[in-house]
Order: C-alpha cells, then sequence, then structure tokens
DNA sequence: TCGCTGGATAGATGAACGTCTAAGCAGAGC
DNA sequence: GCTCTGCTTAGACGTTCATCTATCCAGCGA
C-alpha cells in the first residue's frame, strides 16, 4: 500500500512504450506487460478495475466491492491482490475499510501499447 | 481463416465500449474482454501479435515466426490458435505456407477500454 | 480488555494452461 | 503416385490458477 493516490488524469506516462503495431517488443518488456494483461485476463478483475477507475471520487472501499460479486470474500480479496501486484491498482488502510484506486499511468501505457498506429503515420 | 485481409487503420472501431475508468463493465462484455486480455496475457503471444501487426506488409508467414522463438513449432501454432480464438488476428493459407495478420479492430477496442479520460472530459 | 467487524492470509482442490513429442494433413515438385 | 516440407492437431504431463473454508490480524467501541 503506498500513501499518494494520484489523480486520474492519464497523462503521466503515455508513451513509455512504442504501440505494438510500430515495433516489436522486446522479450524483457514482453514478461512485464503480459504479467499486466493477464492480470486484466479474468473476467472478476476487469470488472474490479473498471468499478475501481469509474467511482466516483476516483476510490472504492473493498466493503463495496465484495458485495457486488457471486464470489467470497476472500477471493475478491485474491484477485485485488494479483491486480496490486500488477501495478494496475493500488491501496491504503483507513480505519477499519481499506480504499483502492486505479492507477493511471499503468492503464495509460497499456492503452498506448494496443493503439494501432493512424495509417498517415505509417506509410 | 476469413478471406479479407483488412488494412491496418485503426479507424473501424474506435468507440465500441466506452473506457473502463468511465463507466463499469458489463457482466456480459467483461467475459468477452477477458478472454482477449487473457490471450495477450502471455510472453510469447504478446510477442507474436506484436511482430505480426509490426511486420512490413501487415502479414506475416509462420516460417517468419517459428525461429524467432525458443519453443517449439506446434507451442507457436497453439499460441496463434489462441490468438486468433481472441480475434486478435486472423490467418490465410497461400499454397504451402499460411500467413498471419493483426485484426485492428480489436487492438482499438481494447486500447479505447483502457484509455483514461482526461480531466477535462470528465469534470 | 473483550468481543465485533472488515479484510487478508493459509492451505486444499479441481480446472485450465503451456509445453512437449508423435502423428496427421495439405501443397508442391519430381 | 510418391515424397518432402510447412503447419496443425492429438494426447500427455507438470505447473499455475481460481475458488473455497478455516484462520488470523487490525481497528473500533463498550
Amino acid at each position: 500500500m503506498s500513501k499518494q493516490r494520484p489523480v486520474l488524469t492519464g497523462t503521466e506516462a503515455t508513451g513509455c512504450c512504442s504501440p505494438l503495431a510500430e515495433q516489436p517488443i522486446a522479450a524483457a518488456d514482453a514478461a512485464d506487460l503480459a504479467a499486466a494483461f493477464k492480470a486484466l485476463g479474468d473476467p472478476t478483475r476487469l470488472q474490479l478495475v473498471s468499478l475501481i477507475a469509474s467511482h466516483a471520487g476516483g476510490e472504492v472501499c473493498v466493503c463495496d466491492l465484495t458485495p457486488r460479486f457471486a464470489v467470497s470474500g476472500p477471493t475478491i480479496s485474491h484477485h485485488l491482490k494479483v491486480l496490486r501486484q500488477a501495478g494496475l491498482i493500488d491501496c491504503e488502510r483507513r480505519g477499519t475499510w481499506v480504499y483502492y484506486w486505479a492507477v493511471p499511468a499503468m492503464l495509460t501505457r497499456l492503452a498506448g501499447l494496443l493503439q494501432v498506429p493512424q495509417p498517415a503515420a505509417v506509410r
């Protein structure tokens, strides 16, 4: 759990990596990036990220997340841990409750990677 | 294997889905989209997509792909099948060789999903 | 201090995954 | 028709994953 919650601007790390379709990914980067995509490769986790990122105020209490899914509390906790380890979300404990928020830099990085270059740019 | 190879413009399906951070993903969409992310969640497959999408001419022969990886031919074939079933790539046989190309609509759809809305757009 | 609540961790279990070797199939050329 | 090459499919095997129940830990209030 880091302390500083970033504002959801999406301008921090727009262009760390070139788009997938512009030049091949280096093997070293592939492992790192694939881990992030793998974290998103589960319906429950994808919905979790979406709920967290789209929530008003930019952060959500776990207690608001758990009842929205059919799986058990520990399972949600496990999925949140996977997403956190992938760098997609972060959290902080405040008293009894734990709050999660999205890390826009990581989302933007992945989005930029999948962006297909415009025709004018490639030829 | 479908017959028509689309040009890599990336303008076809810019906005099928709202960004993740704009509104929660519907459970029905989540399964579909998570499958695509899961397909990208393997280093070998991520590099395959990258090599295919960034290749000059927009398509690659399998024979050019296989020697660039440490895994066996059947394994590459398996990964290509997974990517094809996820709708990320498509292929066509031409005589002895099989050619693969990226499906820009799917890449753009995923990119749009991960796009973090600009601050001016949300408030 | 004691009990309650919110959430994380530990361990178990069945399913899915990544990889391999062996075999099959489709074209091309002799 | 036969054989060679390129690629896919089939089946096996060990690992990883998603989920559960049981347990633990942290903070709060009486």
